[in-house]
DNA sequence: ATCAAAATGTAGCAGATGCTACAGGTGGGA
DNA sequence: TCCCACCTGTAGCATCTGCTACATTTTGAT
């Protein structure tokens, strides 16, 4: 429990890259202790049991994954609302994303389960990505907020549309709410 | 493998209900087999392996999903594109589609880990509901098939908001989604 | 230097997992 | 009646799972 706070750092982020390159769901402890060159005792010698790593990872994901966002595509106003879903389209698409988005529908998967932790996690990052958007917002954008949270919505679905490869149910739908919207 | 088709079916049916209260990721041979009353050695026998059995599960329950829309909501023409998007979500939420949205999840998790047999049966669901979403559409919706995609690619994300106990960002992004719709 | 607390390695436990070897039924065609 | 293909129960095996007992080293305050 007293791990220091940087070896405790490097471990998670060891651990949140093994998860986004080989899944959460099915990640055990003997696996993420050889990603960052230890054992699974010790992994729970310092989270006290799988559970307590599980939620210091989801945690860590949470941060990581908005601060990912930040930093990929660096905070600015869209021309548009049509221009502004389809950067952030082509964003979740960028193939190194594609670790998160596997991520991510694990943890709602696990979350629809019935795991409490995991849909902490989820409202988390929601509420990251969620802000985040509402700052790439076009100027003068009315009832940003629920703007945002609308774009989000539509966003989800892309991400889900992707899982299962139609990625031009997304397209189509992304071109035709853009375009919707601006007439609202 | 010669399995008789009724008893195979009803196999299925037992092990699809399992599923939709347990969850698909985390299900294993043992217990599936006891909630339709044979044992893990059969169903390894009849099915050639777990492989094949969830193969077999997946096939069963796109066909059951598309088929239980149908129950659920009887064909027929909504008012409106708001109405029409209400309706649907209403449905979704029916505590008894809750199982589905679980299982949903866990095939799209699966989906997005690489697994092709997960893949398309989430292309074939999908193709079901969009057809199933088209047929309801408001009488002389221009550009049927395209709307129906759009508002699908919509509902799959209050699917995911939903999922996370985020309903009211979903309930916001429906309202204004289909009033932006009508405004095409 | 001392000594208690913290940290780590080794080995293993108990349960679950997918799957299999073996031994038997069971039933219908010859 | 015999036989053979199909079906099923019993009992495992090998592996993986989270976790622990035990022994040892390392660390830091005194």
């Amino acid at each position: 429990m007293t791990l220091s706070d940087d070896r405790r750092q490097a471990w998670l982020d060891g651990m949140a890259q093994h998860v986004l390159a080989h899944g959460l769901n099915n990640a055990s402890l003997r696996p993420l202790a050889q990603a960052v060159g230890t054992s699974d005792r010790m992994l729970i010698y310092h989270f006290g049991s799988k559970e307590g790593l599980i939620d210091a990872l989801l945690r860590h994901l949470a941060g990581g994954f908005v601060a990912g966002l930040e930093a990929a595509l660096p905070p600015g106003r869209a021309a548009s609302l049509p221009d502004c879903l389809a950067e952030v389209v082509a964003l979740l698409r960028n193939p190194a994303m594609a670790g998160y988005a596997r991520v991510w529908l694990d943890i709602l998967s696990a979350a629809a389960g019935g795991d409490a932790a995991h849909r902490q996690a989820g409202q988390d990052i929601m509420a990251g990505f969620a802000l985040w958007l509402e700052g790439r917002l076009p100027e003068g954008t009315a009832q940003p907020a629920a703007v945002a949270e609308a774009l989000l919505t539509l966003l989800e679905g892309v991400i889900v549309m992707d899982s299962i490869g139609q990625q031009g149910m997304a397209d189509a739908a992304v071109a035709m709410m853009g375009q919707a919207l601006l007439n609202r």
